[in-house]
DNA sequence: TTTTGTGAACTAGTTCACAGCT
DNA sequence: AGCTGTGAACTAGTTCACAAAA
């Protein structure tokens, strides 16, 4: 019944993994960050679960997911655990980013605190204005003719894109960096995208969000009512 | 066991719509305005679903769950439906919003133009730096003292508030926005935030987005492999 | 006819609860 | 004892398929 640790090691390679166990797995990197921060060296699923409103057996499937990293009787070492979902995570190693757009947006996330810290390094900002290209992001992120976008990525091995350019040309900016032979791409612009098999789109939607929350506050569920 | 005609009717009024449902509703709206560009009157379901990529039954789903707007062996008339979503959404009146936070992402979201396209008005910035209030952004938002948030808020009308300050300020912010009596706000920052209840909380997390694709990549569900 | 609106069937995701390991 | 890992139970979300309306 209990397969070998080898075969447990290799287990689920054929299944899709949700999206939502592996955006989950990120929180739960961050959680750990913060505790080792602290000096905490071991962590039970419950205590993780009670300090970060998560739940506790939801945690520990998300992680038996992809291997045995708990310790029955004591939990997860926190540095081990650390470990293990940086590897899982494909964060043992420095990826590159191109940002698409050299606008507002592009600018920001450019040199966004944020996107460094866990392993991310933003190489490149791409727009097609002769008046940016050369330039360079106030972080130093050097701005490139979007033209160059296929010898500029190789050579910088860009293996993830973001695109901040406005919706009308999203499309044909998205079809330019699939292209290149870039395979993941965050998106921030609204609206439908085309995008070729093996290739892999995450958008982020900020109207969308934002009319969310209208209509939290147009259906009156607010305050007293 | 069978609820009452009656309250048939005034249906789901206090049940909670889900949050997947309501955020379909702003891309339908998206959708409709494009076909309303394009001079399309009426559109079916059906229709709808294969120039978007979208689920026919979904779309008559949701849309159902506020009420009858089609008609049978018509479809959907654009403009009365786009109507019907504008006023569920509560996009009929122009809500008011406030940046907290002018560094690069704050003042990059306050000249978005996404934000102003769908009736959202961003109507102010907010910081704690000397030099940057009196300021204002390119697009001509001013930025106010933080400590000045609750009167501003109140003189301006303010609904919505975005954090985009750092993470180790943001749960500060949120406190002086909830404070504000400001019940909606969408988050740009890392990590856990604690809320109370009649609140409404949005995040947007680019680290778990990033990450969530490193993982895609570092799978090797890449091309080939 | 066409197409909606919707119960029923199905699929995905979460939480419970406990056997079994340390 | 304490806690993990995991089937079973439950809950949420999606898609099917068809009666009823225009």
């Amino acid at each position: 019944m209990k397969t070998s640790n080898k075969a447990a090691r290799t287990r689920h390679s054929l299944d899709q993994v949700s999206e939502l166990t592996t955006n989950r797995l990120s929180v739960y990197l961050r959680c750990l960050n913060l505790l080792d921060a602290a000096g905490t060296r071991t962590v039970s699923s419950q205590a993780l679960a009670d300090q970060f409103h998560l739940n506790a057996a939801q945690i520990r499937k998300d992680l038996a997911y992809f291997g045995e990293f708990g310790v029955r009787g004591v939990g997860y070492y926190v540095r081990d655990l650390t470990r293990h979902l940086r590897q899982i995570l494909g964060l043992d190693r420095r990826l590159r980013v191109a940002i698409m757009g050299a606008g507002n947006l592009g600018l920001a996330l450019a040199d966004y605190p944020g996107f460094r810290q866990e392993g991310f390094a933003i190489a490149a900002l791409f727009d097609n204005l002769r008046e940016k290209v050369g330039q360079q992001s106030r972080g130093g992120v050097p701005i490139h003719d979007i033209h160059d976008l296929r010898k500029v990525a190789r050579r910088e091995g860009i293996s993830i894109a973001v695109i901040a350019v406005p919706a009308e040309s999203a499309q044909h900016v998205l079809d330019l960096v699939v292209a290149s032979g870039i395979k993941a791409v965050l998106n921030f612009s609204p609206g439908t995208l085309e995008i070729p098999p093996g290739v892999k789109l995450k958008s982020v939607d900020l109207t969308v969000s934002l009319e969310s929350l209208s209509f939290y506050l147009a259906r009156g569920d607010v305050d007293g009512v």
